[in-house]
DNA sequence: CTGAAGACCTGCCTGC
DNA sequence: TGCAGGCAGGTCTTCA
């Protein structure tokens, strides 16, 4: 469900939350989400170091040398609540912590999925492996979108939603910051010039920026480490809002379907 | 190699 | 009321 700024909020929230905690107990409740789970009582007893993030996973590192890494899907959710709170739906791994709480992982559609590493086995996973920069740092900037789009005659939609290319860019955010940008969703990659795609990346800045600080959307199933949901969506001026008047011109906000997914467009403002 | 489409899974909303 | 169909924030696999 989350994009990065959703993804970056429950990382804050968690840190908050569990680091100098110990593991007490772990109980899966199904032995898959969209891939087998590791075996998670290895973690029993270890303490929680540090929360990071990289693209849209979660790296909770141990004390020791091991990283659970984590990657909420669609609908994955944590949540950090008494113990004695009963199991909710959907709620497929308990962590008890010494604390007196509990950290559980919530996901409806089971598309999340989680894995155990070694520090140094991280960087080379295949989750990891061919991962482009991250859109909030130095090294994602305009010349390197300009040299991404060399030759793609893909959308630029699809272009700037590739993990290849840069992370944490999601369906509802590439929408929005096209519109910010006034580029057209489906225009080719390398059809757009230089200056246009110098505007689009920091517009791709601007917007995640912007739902950073406003603690990510809320949409249905977005909610933070302590229960409160983000406002971001409230900012939304293109996405999910197919026939209401654009906030910019006189033209009525769009959608398209692109690579199975929707867009949101303004036709008089992105070309 | 690139890009498009299907797959995974459940719940909710719409319209007949 | 009931049910079929479409839709949902991600990513991986398959196919042309």
């Amino acid at each position: 469900m989350p994009e990065l700024p959703e993804v970056e909020t429950v990382r804050a929230g968690l840190e908050t939350l569990l680091v100098g905690r110990r593991i007490e107990s772990v109980v899966c409740h199904r032995s898959s989400l969209r891939y087998p789970l590791p075996g998670l009582a290895v973690l029993t007893g270890k303490k929680v170091m540090r929360v990071r993030r990289r693209a849209k996973y979660l790296l909770f590192d141990l004390e020791g040398d091991q990283i659970l890494v984590w990657h909420l899907g669609m609908t994955g959710q944590f949540h950090v609540l008494p113990q004695q709170a009963e199991k909710g739906p959907h709620e497929h791994v308990h962590f008890d912590l010494s604390d007196g709480k509990s950290l559980r992982y919530r996901d409806t559609r089971r598309f999340g999925y989680a894995e155990l590493l070694n520090s140094n086995e991280v960087e080379q996973h295949p989750w990891f492996v061919n991962l482009g920069p991250e859109p909030l740092e130095a090294d994602f900037d305009g010349e390197y979108l300009v040299a991404a789009c060399r030759n793609r005659k893909a959308p630029i939609k699809s272009v700037i939603m590739d993990a290849t290319v840069v992370v944490g860019v999601g369906n509802i955010y590439a929408s929005e910051s096209l519109f910010r940008a006034g580029i057209h969703p489906a225009r080719a990659a390398k059809r757009i010039s230089h200056k246009r795609l110098l505007v689009l990346t920091a517009m791709i800045k601007q917007v995640l920026a912007e739902a950073i600080e406003a603690g990510g959307s809320s949409i249905s199933d977005f909610v933070h480490a302590d229960g409160k949901p983000g406002y971001f969506a409230h900012a939304f001026r293109v996405y999910g809002r197919q026939g209401e008047m654009c906030v910019c011109c006189d033209k009525v906000i769009k959608r398209l379907v692109q690579a199975g997914r929707s867009t949101f467009y303004c036709s008089g403002c992105q070309h």
